[in-house]
DNA sequence: TTGTATGCGTTATCAG
DNA sequence: CTGATAACGCATACAA
């Protein structure tokens, strides 16, 4: 392994001026931070992340907690994990994935990643000691990272408009969380504005719960009604009892989902989706957390990006 | 941060004793180890893995690398991931996900997890500096851990065979690798020995080519057939195709699937399915690639785990 | 601007 | 069996 002492050897310098070409090179004379650089060069020198470390009182790793009791296997969260992956990489930061919830202390890292935080976990994250970044909206402070949820749901309503369907439908999911409103109002707002009634269905997450809401309901359901559904494995289930019930999808019904990730496209139709930019957002949340933890802990605030519509075949 | 030395002062012994208790407590008097234990409790002394890391070279850090082009939305890596994550928290070993080629060398780590790995990839490794194991099995020498894809194509054409389809036929992916192979022998070895004429198609890996392929040759298959697919993406697609054929699933023909991740459920009908255990791979990897780096390196073999067949609504 | 000394928390080595 | 010392690679504080 080259070490710092090894090239300032080559250089015919101290350590620590090689130390300074690396941390702060405005305070060494361009002369002996060429002649450094070059030594660098041609040793192929890596500075020791462990050591730099230690010295730091760093870790260079950071935990990322699953809070939702969710199945892991969703893809979304793959996506997620290589954008932040991404993020991390750059300053060589390694992730640990809790798979317990007694781990979340356990060892040393320097901050979280979390997401699936639900408000009931809010009085967990007074308890942290380390610095922290949230994956979804909130609205008591903490720092986080999530799409425009609102601007996604006027996204989907105005598409819907735009196709000339004249019954819109928010069919939601049934959690008290600040993503449903969200994306709720962004549909109401745009209805509204539109001088259309709001009609809004909750139901639990799943594309079973989707179809029976569909079958039970068929009947008041006008042609040329779309759907815009809180996520795509609802709008799949909405797909899948549409055709079951010999409606056509989308000349008479449209759907559009929310998420855009796998599901949307192994769907037996291609859905029309308001797709999250996860791999960003993975990225943007690693960033934020890095420079959190530079920054001792100093807020960081929220970051919110602008989710995209993707059309495809559940739309006319 | 309670170090070693406020242990030792604690406990009115040397740091070394305390460090000895650690690591190496049958060279410590009974006596001694018991102060000790109680003052590390008393206060919560946790060693600091990045100064371990530094004096015994070694960084707790692996990359996982995913060598395949594969969407990485895959949920199947995600459990495989979650998998290996609990394998390392035993030594509080983090992960770094390499996302671009170029990262796989970048910066300080012990060694690979290598998952997607091909044939062609053989060369590519014989150049790591590093300790790695394959996720996927090789037969070139390469420690890896995979399930036992023999005993899986064994598996699904008995439980096939069981089920008194008459006509039992393979629909595998046309890739010439050994995981592939391997299902396929299970299924040709099983049909052998029960006298009955195997019959393959190879296709590539998405559920549109498995729909193709059945909506190609449906005139072929008589009723009482059973499809033994070597995803369950492929599965996903023939069942797909089946019901747009109006051929009755599970009563007429068959579909059994490979792996049982995810996909097995989102399909229209419940997949009977070979189930890989993924998060159980994903730990065994994790202790075997921890393993070799603490014996610097020295091979492994092999660690096949069984799968187990699920039966659900696609086989009658 | 550059170099020297010191310390981060741990473990190996060797002395007692 | 136990303790003192040096070392891992780097960066901060201070001196030159």
């Amino acid at each position: 392994m080259v070490t710092l002492l090894d090239v300032a050897k080559k250089a015919n310098v101290s350590k620590m001026t090689v130390s300074r070409v690396i941390n702060h090179p405005e305070q060494v004379t361009d002369e002996l931070r060429e002649l450094v650089e070059q030594a660098m060069d041609e040793l192929d020198y890596h500075p020791n992340y462990v050591a730099q470390a230690l010295v730091n009182k760093r870790t260079n790793v950071v935990k990322f907690v699953t809070l939702e009791d969710i199945d892991t296997t969703e893809p979304y969260y793959m996506n997620l994990l290589f954008g932040i992956a991404r993020g991390l990489s750059k300053k060589q930061y390694a992730i640990q994935l809790v798979t317990d919830r007694g781990q979340i202390e356990d060892g040393n890292f320097d901050g979280y990643l979390i997401t699936g935080a639900r408000s009931s976990d809010y009085a967990f994250f007074d308890n942290l000691k380390k610095p922290f970044i949230l994956f979804g909206e909130n609205h008591h402070g903490y720092d986080y990272v999530d799409n425009n949820n609102q601007y996604g749901g006027e996204l989907a309503t105005k598409y819907a408009l735009s196709r000339l369907y004249q019954n819109i439908i928010f069919i939601g999911i049934d959690v008290r969380e600040p993503f449903e409103y969200s994306r709720e109002t962004g549909y109401v707002n745009t209805l509204q504005k539109n001088k259309k009634v709001p009609q809004i269905y909750r139901i639990a997450n799943h594309s079973h719960a989707a179809q029976e809401v569909i079958k039970n309901n068929f009947h008041k359901f006008p042609k040329d009604t779309c759907f815009i559904c809180a996520s795509d494995r609802i709008a799949t289930g909405v797909v899948r009892q549409l055709q079951d019930e010999k409606a056509k999808v989308p000349a008479d019904f449209g759907v559009i989902g929310y998420d855009g990730v796998f599901l949307d496209q192994v769907s037996n139709l291609k859905l029309t989706t308001v797709k999250q930019p996860i791999f960003k957002m993975g990225e943007l949340l690693a960033n934020m957390l890095l420079r959190k933890i530079d920054q001792k802990g100093s807020p960081q605030g929220e970051a919110l990006i602008k989710p995209s519509l993707v059309k495809r075949e559940s739309t006319r």
